[in-house]
DNA sequence: CGACTACTTGATGAATTTCAAGCCATGTGG
DNA sequence: CCACATGGCTTGAAATTCATCAAGTAGTCG
């Protein structure tokens, strides 16, 4: 996860059924990067569902803003096994991919069509000038990007599939409607296919289909192309083995925090 | 992995049970944060094997770095499965545990006995302005952490148990090297039981054990009880599938890459 | 319509866990 | 110094989870 910076009023992402969260949904909290970040991005990229975010992720002076669409993050195995350490969605920041030195250790694909802004670091340092909390909401976000790197961990290495499928789609339903918000009926942007959700925590994705299903017909959730609906929380945080107090999946995003 | 702050000068630690790093080594590259550590720290922590790190870490102002002895970070489930989310070597720093609001997401334990300075964020902050370049030094600390959990995070879900053994012994053995040195015979301290490797990325003890004969009698690495020993490294990366530029395991520390 | 992609399901096999027992080094108290 | 307890390591056999292979379905798009 990264920090949520910006709720657009994104409607859904290109292609999939309506879902709009067109109503200019009510935004409680808009953090400062949010406030500047038109006056800040100089370039504005679109990415085609399934293309890279190669070439202008190289130069490390630069912060990345997911405005419209859902991307990962992720690192490829010569013979082709791949792991997904993150999703992005609307909102979310992009900073500091590792390079070691012959290329990116992670790499970027875009899952649907998305658009993102691109902010030099040059005018992030100058804005932590004006805005002296900046720094503060960057180093947030690292932290957010970093506990949800753990809690996948977590689920990939210690949970069982149906643990660990449960528990992600706790976490990423959260985030979901956190960015983009829920429908009348519950049910939020889901784009992911059975293969993302594998390689994000380490299954194939029939094994995935199985898990998926025994949800489905436990009654605990509904799927359909491009989105999502919890029908019963409270057993699927049970699946998941989440405690009661642990509303998970979703920590309030730092800007609203602050505020 | 944490930055590296401190880089000892390489002598086989005092009697592997008991690391001490009893003389003043001389330290090649000193960090901001390490050349004033024992001016800026407001206490020191001394911490036994085996115990956890509880108490005062729950005040999120404060910045600690691990002075000596080696220490993990990790989650525990209910049902007392336990994910290890990074290791902790000297010179590493520790920052902002999730708190959840109901107790901390994750805790640290000491595998060795261990001490830790205590750094308020006060004076991190006050000496940012001294040193401005430590803001940077902090968020570059971050990236590594969260390459480290990344790199985990691909060993337990996409690779092999031989795969992820072999690369987890490499990433260790390079920091330990850089932390504390090897000594004449090329062995490093290794403290770690198989317990902590299979827990770092998801296996029993038990199957750790069997990867590990794999890899010993196959000649590659040498263990006892609390060192290591990698008797054929080009192998052991091959089996653990890194390119051959991938030098890996061991980033050159950010202190250096500055200066 | 045909090609394609995602999903589904069954059958089989491999990787890993679990359970159980024994081993070995270390440390402790008599 | 021995007897004994302990913790970590080792090994085997059985059970389980998950991957792989294969085939078929359903929806989408040109």
């Amino acid at each position: 996860m990264s920090l949520q910076i910006i709720v657009p009023e994104s409607r859904f992402p290109t292609g999939l059924p309506d879902f709009a969260a067109d109503e200019s949904g009510p935004f409680p909290g808009i953090s400062p990067l949010q406030t500047y970040a038109k006056r800040l991005a100089t370039e504005h990229h679109t990415v085609a569902a399934g293309a890279e975010l190669g070439s202008f992720l190289g130069s490390e002076k630069r912060l990345f803003i997911v405005l419209d669409g859902w991307l990962f993050k992720h690192t490829i195995l010569e013979d082709g096994r791949r792991q997904i350490l993150d999703f992005l969605l609307p909102g979310d920041l992009i900073t500091g991919l590792a390079d070691t030195g012959h290329g990116l250790a992670q790499s970027i694909e875009a899952v649907t069509n998305a658009s993102i802004a691109v902010i030099p670091m040059s005018a992030v340092s100058e804005l932590s000038r004006e805005v002296p909390s900046l720094a503060v909401l960057l180093l947030e976000s690292a932290q957010d990007t970093l506990n949800t790197a753990y809690e996948n961990l977590v689920d990939t290495g210690r949970r069982t599939s149906l643990e660990a499928v449960a528990h992600l789609l706790i976490r990423l339903e959260g985030r979901a409607i956190a960015s983009l918000g829920a429908d009348e009926k519950g049910a939020v942007p889901f784009p992911l296919i059975q293969e993302h959700i594998g390689d994000a925590i380490g299954l194939t994705a029939v094994h995935v289909c199985r898990t998926l299903r025994k949800l489905k017909t436990a009654g605990v959730i509904e799927m359909g192309r491009g989105w999502l609906r919890i029908t019963d929380r409270q057993q699927l945080s049970d699946i998941a083995g989440l405690d009661d107090a642990d509303t998970c999946g979703y920590r309030t995003p730092v800007h609203r925090m602050a505020s």
